[in-house]
Parts: C-alpha cells; structure tokens; sequence
RNA sequence: UGGGGAUUCGCCAAGCGGUAAGGCACCACGUUUUGGUCGUGGCAUUCAUAGGUUCGAAUCCUAUAUCCCCAUCCA
C-alpha cells in the first residue's frame, strides 16, 4: 500500500482538521448511458475508498438528466460493478431524476432572485452570441425579460405548452467572461420524450451544471470529485450553489486525471461503436476495458482494485501501460490458482517402451503456493506434447526437447527422442521416444540432468477443449479509431487437451495452465460436453521475448532542442525603469527586469526605497516574495515600510534571511510589524560559534550512517547537515557560520 | 487575441527550502521438475528549458517551451 497520500485525501484530511466538515460524504455519479470501464473502476475506488477510509459513506447516484440517452440496463451494470469490486451502497443507490421536483424549486428560486431568464434564442443564434474562446460573446435581448414574465414562461415550459428548443432557461452571470462555461449557462432544456425513471412527469430536463452541484448539495456530500475536463465547470458549481445562499456546509468540486491505458479505447463513444457495429461480441467481450469484459475474462476484483491502487491519484494527464494490470492479475492469480497441464498445439508422442498405464499423484499447486490438493494424471504409451517444446534445430539456449537433449515430462518421466516422422509437407506429426523407468518424479534415480520440464497429456483420457486466446484489441499504443483494430485480437483454439480432471473434478473456476497463462471456465458458454476456457493472461515468457526480439536497437536519444519564445518587448518607461535599476541602483538584469514590467512591483519597491536604502536585498524580497502575495486576489496586510524594516534586519544580521521567510509569512497573515514577530518568536539570529558546535555534535553523533556515506564520497550529505543543525536550532543559526562549522567538523570525521 | 490545468526514469508516481521514495517495465545473478514464482543487485549527480533569490532549490520568483481541457439545448 501506499504510504504517503494522494491530493484528494490530504485536502480532506485538511477540512476534517479545520471542522469545515463532520462527516466525509463522497459519491459515484456515472451517467446510465454505457457500460462501465476499468476508468469508472478508478472514480469507484477513489470515492468509495475515500468513504471507507474516513468512516463516512459514499452514494451511488445515476446522473439520468437526459432521457434521450439513458436506459435502465446501464444502471444495472453500474450497480454491478460497483457490488462486483467489492463496494456497499447500501441503500444509497439515488437518481438525479428523484430531485426533479427540487431542482425546479431551486431554479424558480433563481428566476426570482433576477438570476435566471428564459431565452428564445434559436440554437444558432445562442451559438452565435455566445462568442468564441478569443471574443467575448452579447447577451440575448430575452434576458431583459421581468422575473413574472420568465416565471410564467418557465412554468408553461414545465407544462408541455412548447415545442422542443423553443425555450431554455439560462443563468444570468456574464457574457464576456473568460470562461466560456461561465457565458449564461443552461439550466434547463424542453425534452418532449420519456424517461426511463421518472416517465412522462416532465417534459423540461436540468442540464449537469445545474443538477450536479444540487444533487451534492441535497444529498450532503462534501467532497464531489470528478475529472479534470470539468474544472472549468467548476465555477458554475460554485455560482450555483453560492447564489441560492444554501446552509453550510455545502460540498465542493475536485478533479483528478482519468484513466488512459495503451492499446485500448476508454472513451463511451468509442466502446459503443465497437459494440454497436459488432467489431466485439457484446459489452462482456473479454476484450474490451469494460468492467463486464474484465469479469467475463476471469480478472479478479482484487487485481482491478490492486491496479487502481498502484496507478495512484494525480492531476497529470497519462497513459498507464497494460503491463501494470497485466502484472496485477498475475500477482493475484499466482497465489490463488491450480496448476494444470493443456496442450494448445498437440503433437502426439509414441513411447516405445512403455506398456499398459499408471496414474501419477500431483499436486495442484507448486511448492511456493501454501496451498493443498491432489489429482491424478493418467499416464500411458501415447501422450500429446506442445509442438512448440519439441524443435529438430533448436536454437542456442533451447531448453526442451530435441533429437539430442532428453527433456522431462512434468511430474512424471524422463523423455529421449528417438524417431522424428513428418508428413509430406515436412510438418512433425510424431516423435517416437523411449522414457527413462528409473527417472519418474519424486523417486528419480537415473541421474539424468534436464534443462526442463514440459506440459503433457495422455492420449486417451485428454479432454477436448475450446480455448479462447486474445490479443491487445489494438495494435496501437494511442489507438484513434476502427483502422487501428488488431485484426488478430482474438483466436479461438477447438483442439485443445487437457488434463481430465480439470472437467471431471472441476477443482476451481480459475487456472494455470502450467507453462502458458491463466484461464478462466467462460461463465456463459461453458457446458460439461463443450467447455470453454478464456485466456486471461500469459505467464511472463522471458524465453520467448529473447528469442522473437530482434536485435536491441540502441534507441538514441535526440536531445530535445528547446526552442525559446519571443520576449515581449518592453515599453519607453519600463526601459527608462530597467536602466535606473541596473545602472543607479546596481540590480542584475533579472531582478531590474522584473521589477520595471510590472508597474504595481515597481511602485511598492520605490515606496520602500524611501525608508532603506538598501536598493539590492530590497529588491531582491520585493520581486521574489512580495509579488506572489500581490498576484493574490486578497489585500495585502503589510506596506511598504514594514518591507523596508524587515531588509533592514536582514541587512544589520539581527536575522538570517532564512528567518526573514519566516517572519514574512507571519506578516502575510496578521500583518504584524517584523521587529514585533521577531521579538515575540525569539528568532534572533545565533551566529556564536560556542552555541553551534554542540549542536553539531548532537547531529554528527545522531546520524552515524550518513556520517559513513558522506566519508565515502556522498559530498551532497553537507547540506543535510547543516539542514539539521539549522532545523535543531529552529532555523535560528546563522546559515553561513553553520555552513563553515560543519564542513570544517566533516573533513575532519 | 482569451481562460483553466499539467510537465520528476521507458510507463505510473511520492516529494510542499535541507540525502531524488515506491510500483511497473527492463538488465544481471541466485533458487526452481513452470524459461513462472521467489530472492539479491543494477537502473534520475538530476526534476521541460533558461535565468534569478538563498549557505542550500524539484520545491520560491521571472520568462519561455510543450501537452490537455473549454465556443453540445451531452455528462
């Protein structure tokens, strides 16, 4: 498990902390509109993990405010896959739809308070007036429409008396904002059509900017996560629920990355298409990302919740590799699952000297997996081995069979190769070979050396099998669309053997077939007469990857060449400024340049300059702490002259400017004087060799393996020490003697 | 002539001014009656780039680059 936390559970460890909430209330509000993805398993874990981990709870909520698109079939596979993982909803399975009711209330609340209208703007003219992201867009002249005259249309609306697109009604904030989702936004929509839930109750539907946030609201979440596409919503979220003056708490909306995982498609749209236009077999085909699908293959819920768990939570777009679920699957089923042997590509094997038949005792499970179980393995002169461990030429390092190299039968005997018979056509149709009496499993006495063990079944009591073996869906890493479809992404195999008592015993749903991967008995097509078994993973194969691969190609590594951007160039005053601060002044460019641009900067610098003269270390804390407190939309607490008197301790050496930080961020919150703060915290500078030196001590005594690395050469390690010196004296020492002391004490050690 | 996000190893991802965590992948060795598992070791002198502040910067400041999202009566 992860020890260190992602953003989401830090923010609400911090409102936990801070009392802004009691309970952490999260929820899952998939729209019924497809079936749910390995994606939607990620949004699953994140908010009912984060329910589980802080004892609140979390809903699952149907987002079923478009009836045009919604079925109730989808809600029944997101209820399962949510119960499939593992989570408990309990009774907290909800429906936007049951808030209808509300959610109108709310927008007549709206309309009332001259926040809402309602436009009759034509969809091409509302397109028109909305602008562009790079134009500000012109409000509808149905905006000026009085609060009785939008109450009266807004409930005709609701009523039926118009016809689709006729009316919607929009919230009044602005226009020309920056933010396109902020242009009068819709709040609801006319829909003649029928709703899978709440029937034909309405014919005017809440559009998500408007439903979403209220649901939370009504529902008491206090957390409300989604992706980052909706960060720009965000600010609606926020207008919505701030403008209707709700009782607090009320939740807020955070985003995180999506899932994108190679070689495959997450998005709805797509999926549908693969489904739709029957490039798969249904939403279980096991190889789409569908949660179905994943199930249908044989993955565990466990191995989809370890993946979702190592992939972790962050607000970088990415692309995760099939190999970590891959490996997911593997780490689980490793420990959980029998062995047994098939055979995909049967060819048959005559034992010359061997007569009659025995059955061999074999466990299940190898000897790392602490696992119990037996089974017989009927053994007798004709048996079937995988043509593949069986090579007349065999490359270099080719561990199995071969005219020459004897190889064992797995739990039982040792095989030489005697007579190899072909067709015409120069396939192998047979070995002919002799085993070795004396060499059987657990009692070999031939002392005979092997470089390996392979699969077989006897010829006789072999069942026949239908074994579905599948591909990557895609043969691209970043797939666009149909034309990247892996033509090869599935083969089903009819012929092939295995074992009798994986049927006739039926030991578990899940296997390994020993050597090539783990399968899993289809739940729908299996039958006792024909069964079936889907391949839900290879073994990791590192032969096979070393003798397909071709030559390591020395990938090199072009240096990117960063290409600089143009530097607006600076106007007649501010080249005037730059000039008085690099020549008068002395400042290095960087410092003069940042200080000239920006008018506000300059203006607070100069006020300074009028109590201190210190023109530099002025300079230096104005461009570099003071203008990230003025880019903030709050008011500043400190001026100038406090600026000017916190240089001058710098300057005098009554404090460090390591302190200066501290008690700079003391004056952003109470805009305290810095001599007040300094004398309140104690944090005089200690600059007295004779107060350090013990305290060196104390750290060189405390940390004995850093003091071996840095003997040995780790010269970084100074900084660490005197980062604890400094943090032992509460950042009160003077860096630049501790910085002398300690390198002096080092070189001696 | 916009706004909002992001950028740490091949892929994810910690890190919140004081030693660049961890997982996957990869490589090597050891164990092995699965070329599996397991074990051991190796994999970032450097955090998109360039400057600046600091005794000390992945972390603070400035500029630049690149990628993603926003102009559905979808969610």
């Amino acid at each position: 498990m992860n020890e260190s936390k992602d953003f989401l559970r830090l923010k609400v460890d911090e409102d936990l902390k801070s009392g802004k909430y009691k309970e952490v209330i999260t929820r899952f509000p998939p729209e019924p509109n497809g079936f749910p993805h390995i994606g939607h398993a990620k949004s699953i874990c994140i908010n009912f993990g984060i329910a589980r981990d802080y004892n609140g709870h979390c809903n699952l909520r149907m987002d079923d405010t478009n009836p045009t698109k919604e079925d109730t079939k989808y809600v029944e596979a997101l209820k399962d896959a949510v119960e499939w993982l593992g989570f408990d909803y309990g009774e907290n399975c909800c429906f936007t739809s049951d808030y209808f009711p509300k959610l109108y209330d709310y927008a007549v609340q709206l309309i009332k308070m001259g926040k809402a209208y309602v436009d009759s703007l034509n969809e091409d003219d509302m397109r028109e007036f909305r602008g562009t992201v790079k134009e500000a867009g012109k409000r509808s002249i149905y905006a000026q429409r009085s609060v009785e005259e939008n109450l009266e249309l807004f409930e005709k609306m609701k009523n039926g008396e118009f016809k689709d697109g006729e009316h919607v009604l929009r919230a009044k904030i602005d226009m020309s904002a920056a933010n396109m989702k902020m242009r009068d936004p819709l709040l609801y929509r006319i829909r003649h059509a029928h709703h899978f839930r709440a029937g034909d109750d309405w014919c005017i539907y809440p559009m998500y900017d408007f439903a979403h946030c209220l649901s939370d609201y009504i529902e008491g979440v206090s957390h409300s996560i989604c992706t980052l596409e909706f960060e720009n919503n965000r600010a609606i979220y926020d207008w919505v629920l701030n403008e209707l003056n709700l009782q607090l708490p009320r939740p807020y909306q955070y985003e995180f990355a999506r899932l994108g995982i190679n070689y495959t498609v997450m998005s709805k749209r797509k999926l549908l298409e693969l489904v739709e236009g029957d490039y798969v077999h249904g939403w279980d085909d096991p190889r789409l990302p569908t949660i179905a699908g994943y199930k249908r293959r044989g993955y565990t819920p466990e191995s989809i919740l370890n993946f979702c768990d190592q992939i972790g939570i962050a607000k970088a777009n990415s692309m995760v590799d099939v190999s970590q679920l891959e490996f997911c699957i593997r780490d689980d089923l490793n420990k959980k699952v029998p062995r047994v042997m098939c055979v995909l590509d049967p060819v048959k094997v005559s034992i010359e000297n061997y007569d009659g038949s025995e059955k061999i005792e074999a466990s299940y499970y190898p000897h790392d997996v602490p696992k119990e179980g037996n089974r017989k393995l009927p053994f007798s002169r004709e048996i079937y081995i995988e043509r593949d461990d069986f090579n007349e030429n065999p490359p270099k390092g080719y561990f199995r069979l071969t005219p020459e190299q004897p190889v064992r039968l797995k739990h039982a005997y040792i095989l030489t190769c005697k007579e190899v018979i072909k067709d015409d056509n120069g396939n192998v149709i047979e070995i002919k070979a002799e085993y070795h009496p004396d060499s059987k499993s657990g009692s070999d006495t031939s002392g005979i050396k092997v470089k390996s063990a392979i699969q077989w079944v006897d010829a006789k009591k072999a069942k026949q099998i239908e074994v579905r073996l599948y591909d990557r869906l895609y043969k691209n890493e970043s797939p666009e669309g149909l034309e990247d479809l892996n033509p090869n992404s599935l083969h089903v195999n009819k012929n092939a053997l295995i074992e009798p008592a994986v049927i006739e015993e039926k030991p578990d749903e899940r296997f390994q077939f020993e050597r090539q991967g783990y399968f899993y008995a289809d739940p729908i097509d299996y039958t006792n007469e024909k069964p079936v078994f889907n391949k839900i993973v290879g073994l990791k194969d590192s032969w096979g990857k070393k003798a397909t691969s071709n030559k390591p190609t020395p990938k090199q590594v072009a240096k990117k060449v960063q290409i600089d951007g143009e530097i607006a160039p600076m106007s007649e005053e501010q080249e005037a400024l730059f000039a008085k601060y690099t020549k008068n002044l002395g400042l290095n460019n960087e410092i003069a340049n940042i200080l000239a641009r920006d008018e506000q900067l300059s203006s607070f610098y100069e006020e300074a300059l009028l109590v201190i003269s210190s023109p530099i270390s002025l300079a230096n804390i104005v461009t570099n702490e003071v203008g990230r407190e003025l880019k903030k939309e709050s008011e500043l607490k400190f001026n100038a002259k406090q600026i000017a008197e916190l240089v001058k301790m710098i300057d005098d050496a009554t404090i460090s400017s390591k302190i200066a930080k501290q008690v700079f961020e003391e004056m952003i919150t109470s805009g305290e004087n810095p001599e007040v703060i300094v004398e309140a915290k104690g944090l005089v500078q200690i600059s007295d060799p004779a107060q350090i030196e013990p305290i060196i001590d104390e750290v060189i005594k405390n940390n004995p393996e850093n003091i071996a690395k840095f003997k040995a050469g780790n010269t970084k390690l100074l900084g660490f020490f005197v980062g604890q010196v400094l943090k032992s004296t509460g950042g009160k020492a003077n860096p630049a003697v501790v910085n002398k002391l300690v390198a002096g004490r080092l070189k001696d050690v």
